[in-house]
DNA sequence: CTCAATCGGACGGATATCGTCCGCTTGAGA
DNA sequence: TCTCAAGCGGACGATATCCGTCCGATTGAG
């Protein structure tokens, strides 16, 4: 009946280890990495590679999904916070977070859109249901000014890949918290100045 | 005496025009430009274009050389104003704009560093001369919170690079006055939350 | 009108990356 | 232990860029 057996323990291992790769390649070099690359830093062959996933695409589609679901349950622990404002604050923390040590995530994330997957349609549609529900809840708590949009809060989230991907800063830099920093007191109440204008669009987180 | 003569007109048009299409070509697609896209963008062939410049590198450094003259210029402008916070508001705005025209710009910036001709360290010591002075009179004034750096400042004016960058919003889109606006006011006193860390460190713009 | 300066774009050469192929290795069931 | 299908590695073919050069055709300017 299945036509698909269960894999070898070897193989399941090597999926992983090209995930968990991946994931490390994204992190400090952005989506051009090679197969080559990848394939090596997981101790493996790109024959291995192909055949765990058929195309460096499916892979890169895994990673992303991966990073997806992670930012979902955030997004959910975020939710479940008694004070509106820091769970905001915690999801833009995590997601400022999640840009920086995935470089490119925002590109992927507008490169799967023209195509998206089925599965990586609902996590973006959970994920800006998510960040619509944290910003609506902040902003009923008097915190949040009312000028702010949710697409904003997206946007603003990205504000911490520059400062890794764009200048090389030492990995272990923190400096990126700050200016995260800077932007939610800039999003509390009392805004000094109106935002004008429409809101960023955005597709994808 | 004169070693090399007045060029023929055509020859300095097609220079003006290498530099005019390599800023365009920057500003939609960042470094990554061929020199046949350049030449074709100017309506010349390529082999004009290594005839003025010699090398597609010699064509990057002028580009660049020229942006920083132009940021150079806006910096001695917003050092006059007398109202020392709209001088540091209005010079992040526009180096954050600066940055979203052109697409790369700090990582030009990043690699030049590593090699910086004499020029372009010239004006990279003059822009974060003038960057220190605005910060250090805006902070004078009590506007401006003060555990910001001016590494902060910086740092702070990249954030509109990725509503461009990352997610092809559609070029005419304003969306990243709003967030420079929403750090602008995070920048000013009282600060809700004390920024912790080391300033983050930056070479160049 | 002349010719040196200039132009255009095909082309050589170098590099990078994807995905395949096939001989060798190994996990795991009998 | 034995057997062999599943799995592995990495050289290799194919493809795609892209840089910079070269040379015949063109043109500005004296």
């Amino acid at each position: 009946m299945n036509a698909t057996p269960s894999p070898r323990a070897d193989a399941r291992q090597n999926r992983r280890r090209l995930i968990e790769a991946t994931r490390e390649a994204i992190s400090s070099r952005g989506l051009d990495v090679s197969a080559l690359d990848i394939a090596r830093a997981a101790g493996l062959g790109v024959g291995t590679l192909y055949r765990r996933f058929g195309t460096k695409e499916a892979l890169l589609d895994a990673v992303v999904l991966g990073l997806y679901d992670e930012l979902c349950d955030t997004a959910q622990a975020c939710m479940t916070r008694a004070d509106a404002w820091e769970g905001l604050s915690e999801f833009v923390m995590e997601l400022a977070k999640a840009h920086r040590d995935n470089l490119g995530l925002a590109t992927v994330t507008a490169a799967c859109d023209q195509q998206p997957s089925p599965e990586l349609a609902q996590r973006t549609a959970a994920l800006q249901e998510a960040v619509t529900d944290l910003t609506a809840r902040a902003r009923a708590t008097g915190l949040l000014r009312a000028d702010v949009t949710w697409q904003d809060i997206i946007i603003c989230s990205r504000a911490a890949l520059d400062t890794q991907h764009c200048l090389g800063v030492d990995a272990g830099s923190e400096g990126w918290r700050r200016i995260i920093t800077i932007l939610l007191d800039g999003l509390r109440t009392p805004g000094h100045t109106t935002l004008t204008g429409p809101p960023p669009h955005t597709t994808g987180i």
